[in-house]
Parts: structure tokens; sequence; C-alpha cells
DNA sequence: TGAATAACCGACCGATAGGTTGGTAAAACT
DNA sequence: AGTTTTACCAACCTATCGGTCGGTTATTCA
């Protein structure tokens, strides 16, 4: 057994950390929504007390703050590593459909969290905001692969963007971790999105 | 000028009737959420006071019950319609994704909300097991079309049927009525859905 | 052993939520 | 004119919310 320990050993009397609360209250936000989960329901989760949950974080929005941060952190990320690869546009696009994938997968609970912000208060205006960013950002991808050729051009770049994402996004509303490698669904969404549901050609092709 | 009167003519004081506070409640639901909405917000975007607005509705869920009926109802419609039409599964699939994407340009209210109900209560409980119905049905047609060679065998049904409504329900969060008419985004959708993004035709595809 | 540190709790607070009560104002019907 | 019907309102009630405060318990370091 190794015993070595990659938090350097906490002084104080132990507990929970930032992490666990974070993740515990994500869960809840999303199981039943934002506003309906009360601070008194993230404490019951963690079996502390809401006064000490207030240790932890300095309120409510914090949580949210962070949660959406990781969200969208996760997804620019793979659009920066998507726009350093040499390729045309239209593989860049789709890598970057491909990683999107795998940063829903991965950071799952936060991500579905972010999709579901109204913009009630700053914290979730910030996230629009960023949000909207990422958007142009793909209807940009989108337009410059319909310019090489690469993709249908008679739909409107905005419009195809928002669809192909729509249907990436969508599963956060389904997706569970524990069946199935996210890669391989990764690749049905791809698949999907770029060559479309109708079977190809007479050839009844099938892939892997 | 005529003066005939859709509605016979109504008793007592004018005043608000159930479709116009309904319209005002499902708009405040989507801008700022359910939860996060109050009856007084929803009494006052009518111009009337809270007790008012119990006069005319039973409760804050009776709202939501409405909405989320209206939403159900309108897509049941479409599918009952859609299974009545002969041809191909294949064929059914198509318009069922097009009159699906015409009933949420027409209720885009209801269904935005309906898309967003939780199950935190009995009312959105029940909205959300009507969903599961209507995503049986769509998987079942899936599984048919592709039993037909319609469509690629290569995708789990489930996930196709999943993957393929999420980019319909998508909309909710981008469509605006004023611009554009739902016909030509419906034919959009269904020619991204069934052929995909991609150039068709001689393209120099290589396959991955 | 004792200071420092950190997790923890019970009790409380002001604001706001959904909902109720009892009564008034304006229209249609007779 | 008077009855009925309907829309309307001010004031109020109780529960719950996010958040605070003062003090306690468990652990590490010297």
């Amino acid at each position: 057994m190794d015993t070595v320990r990659s938090t350097p050993r906490r002084r104080g009397r132990p507990g929970h950390d930032l992490d666990a609360v974070l993740a515990a209250a994500v869960r809840l936000f999303n199981a039943r929504g934002y506003d309906a989960t009360s601070m008194f329901d993230v404490a019951e989760a963690l079996g502390i007390t809401k006064s000490t949950l207030y240790h932890h974080v300095s309120g409510k929005e914090q949580l949210l703050a962070m949660a959406v941060d990781r969200a969208v952190d996760g997804l620019f990320e793979a659009a920066a590593q998507v726009q350093d690869l040499q390729g045309t546009a239209t593989v860049r696009l789709q890598e970057l459909v491909r990683s999107s994938v795998l940063v829903l997968a991965e950071r799952l609970e936060f991500v579905t969290l972010l999709l579901r912000v109204r913009g009630n208060t700053q914290v979730e205006q910030h996230a629009l905001a960023r949000r909207r960013e990422f958007d142009a950002l793909v209807t940009e991808l989108v337009k410059q692969a319909q310019a090489e050729g690469g993709i249908r051009a008679d739909v409107d770049p905005a419009t195809a963007a928002r669809l192909l994402f729509g249907m990436v996004n969508s599963l956060v509303e389904w997706y569970r971790p524990e069946r199935g490698r996210p890669e391989a669904l990764a690749d049905t969404v791809v698949r999907l999105a770029f060559d479309g549901l109708r079977t190809i050609g007479p050839s009844d092709d099938q892939g892997d």
C-alpha cells in the first residue's frame, strides 16, 4: 500500500473539501433545478448543517459560478486545441464536435448546469455571454467549412451551428457515464451530424 | 364594419381571460425559470394584483400543468397524424421530425416550458412520463426505419432518436417566430438530420 | 501541553414565497 | 332598479429561503 497523499495533509479538523461540496451541490442543482434546491438541501446531502456549509462557501451563487466556470473552461480548452489543429475547417469542426462530446461526458454535471442558466443574476449573465462566445466560434468554423466546400452551403451558418450543437448539448439530458465509453458516443454524434441518418448510397456500408 | 364577436360576449366586469393569464405566466416562466418567477411577478406583468390572479387560476402549479398539457398535446397530435400516414417508416419519421418542428414553432413557449421540467412535483412527473412516451414512439419509428433499410443501422435506435430530437428540441433555445417561416426551418432540420452536414456529390471525401 | 487551525453546530434574522379572506367595482340580464 | 356575474383589490398568514453569529470539537504543529 502506498501511503503517499496527493493532498499534502491538511491542518485542523478533517472534513469535507470544496470539491466534494461543489459536486454534491451541482448534483442537486441538476436533479431539482438551481432555484428549487435550498442550501439546507445541499448541507443535508453532505451530512452537515447549513451553517457549516457556509463555512466552505460564501454563498449559493458561488457554487453556481464555480460550476459554470468549470463547464465553460472545458469547452474553451477543447476549442483552443482544435484551433491549433492544422487541416481543413471541416476537419476542425468535426474535431470540435468530437471533443465537445468528450468534455460534456467528462464534466457532465457542470455542463448540464451551464446549459440551464437563464441569466437571472450577473453570474448567470456572464455564463450566457461566454456561451454566446463559444457559439460565435462554432458559427465561424461552419462558415469557413462552407467556404472551402467541405459542408453544405445551403444552410445559414448560424442555424447549422445551433442545430449541430443543439444535438451535441442534448446529451446532458440522457447520457449517463456508467454505460459505454464516451469515445464511441462522440463517434456516433460526429457520424450522424456529418453524414446524416439516411443510409448512404446503395452500399449498406457499416463502419467499425 | 362587422361587429361580429368571436367570443359570444362575456357577462360581468370585463378583464383578463385565462388564456391571457397563461400566456403571460408562461412567458415569464421561460424568461426567468419557473421557480424564480413569483405569482406576484405574473400578476404585475398582467397589471393586476396577486389576489386577482388567484381569481383566475387555482395556483401556480395549475399554470404549469396547463402549459405542459398544451405542449404535449401538440406533439401527440402530430405523432398521431404521422402514424396514419402510409408509406415507409423512414418517410413517417421524416414527417414526424418536420411536424414536430412546426409544433415547436407554433407552441414555442409551451414546449419550452415542457422541455425544462425536472420532475419536482406530480404535475412535472406526469409531464416527464408523457415525454418518455413520445420518446418511445420515436425510438420505435427509428427501429422500423432501420429494419426496412431506410436509415443507417449502425447506431442504437434509442440513441439515434434522442440525438435526432435533441437537435429538434434545441430550437426552443434560439428560434424566434418573428424571423422566418417555420416551414423553411423544418425543411432545414429534416435535411440536416437525414442527409447530414457534409456536402454530397463528388466529394474528395476520405473516410478517416 | 498548549497555541493555531479548520470543521462543525444551534439559534436566530429579514425577506419573500404561495396562498387566503372579506369585501368592492363594473358590467350584463331581467 | 335590482339581481347576478365576474373582475378586482388591500391586508394578512404561514412556511421557507439565503445568510449570520457566537461558540464548540477535533486535529496538527511547536
